[in-house]
DNA sequence: ACCTGAACACCGTTCAAGT
DNA sequence: ACCTGAACACCGTTCAAGT
């Protein structure tokens, strides 16, 4: 199906679809301006008439997978709201695209960077947090915002850590380390409560 | 003090010390060989007599940090041997090299990856690392080694969080975060050892 | 208006020549 | 042996010309 001369919309979606190909196959260095614009269709000036930078097309495509990210938490808090399945659901996802984006993943964040995020993708985040947070209150948080700081960071690291050669290191696989991670906070957070 | 013509150790000094000088001061887009080269006093070809690629010298600029931050843990551990300080301490160094070198970060790894670290750094980080479990294990922690991996999970993800526009979320300074994250722990071992 | 691709700029790496 | 720096290769970006 060729993309009509003119029509911007599907340029654009093909422009971050080729990128993201070619970045799921072979990382960043394999994201290169001349195949993005092969793997288009296009003329590598015309890649720069919707992308003023590289950099931007890699935004676009960030925002692409953040749009999924979000979808998939959602679904997971539609059937379950038990605190040791989703976080390993969410740790689990939050894992994928640390492996595809790397350290400046700014996943759920509502309050964003500097540049207007779709404000769709925006709310959705929001929800997602608040059902989150929800969540540590009932295991018995008694500053959910500071919980939910330190249980974010668990998810980062553990995504950290095993996404490195540095999980070699020991004999715990991704599961065993994220649910005993999660058993830890509600024994932690249930201290809370009760202590 | 001019290094003399054949002073191969000096030579290797004084390009290791102009890299991390252009790396501190801009990040790694300004590591730049001819840069390398002119900070060192050194002709651009002769970087990479001792460096065959700009990654092996970016390898050899991470190992020199390395030995810092291992020297300052190993410091703090001959102080105390209390969770919530070495803990503090030791997520604030982790966090100084991770705003510098990113993900990728292998630091405490006694495992290392596939070139053969320098041997003295080795038994330094397996020192520590031992040390360390001991606390975890005076915690109350059943499986040390688990809990460890948690623990370090939490470090990585607290530098991950801070480093970020992401840290802007939420009120919670660094030292807040970082201190409730070592009581929750703290509390969590103490209910496997209890519970 | 939108698209093209040759040309430019920049930077990692090589190698024949210098001491 | 060790060092030099001009030359090459690669890739992000621009812009005058094409439809």
């Amino acid at each position: 199906m060729q993309t009509r001369w003119g029509d911007r919309e599907a340029r654009r979606r093909d422009i971050v679809r080729a990128g993201l190909a070619l970045f799921d196959e072979d990382g960043l260095p394999a994201l290169q301006m001349r195949e993005v614009a092969r793997g288009a269709g296009i003329a590598l000036g015309t890649v720069y008439r919707y992308f003023p930078t590289k950099e931007s097309l890699y935004a676009a495509m960030y925002a692409a997978r953040l749009r999924e990210f979000v979808g998939g938490i959602r679904q997971t808090l539609a059937g379950t709201d038990d605190f040791e399945t989703v976080f390993v659901a969410v740790a689990t996802s939050y894992r994928d695209m640390y492996v595809a984006f790397g350290r400046d993943l700014e996943v759920l964040s509502p309050v964003g960077g500097s540049e207007p995020v779709d404000p769709e993708l925006f709310d959705a985040a929001v929800g997602v947090w608040a059902a989150l947070r929800g969540i540590v209150e009932r295991a018995g948080a008694r500053d959910p915002d500071l919980s939910m700081a330190a249980l974010w960071s668990a998810v980062i690291g553990l995504a950290g850590q095993f996404t490195t050669v540095r999980h070699e290191l020991h004999a715990y696989s991704w599961d065993d380390a994220t649910r005993y991670t999660a058993r830890l906070y509600v024994s932690g957070l249930a201290g809370e409560r009760d202590g």
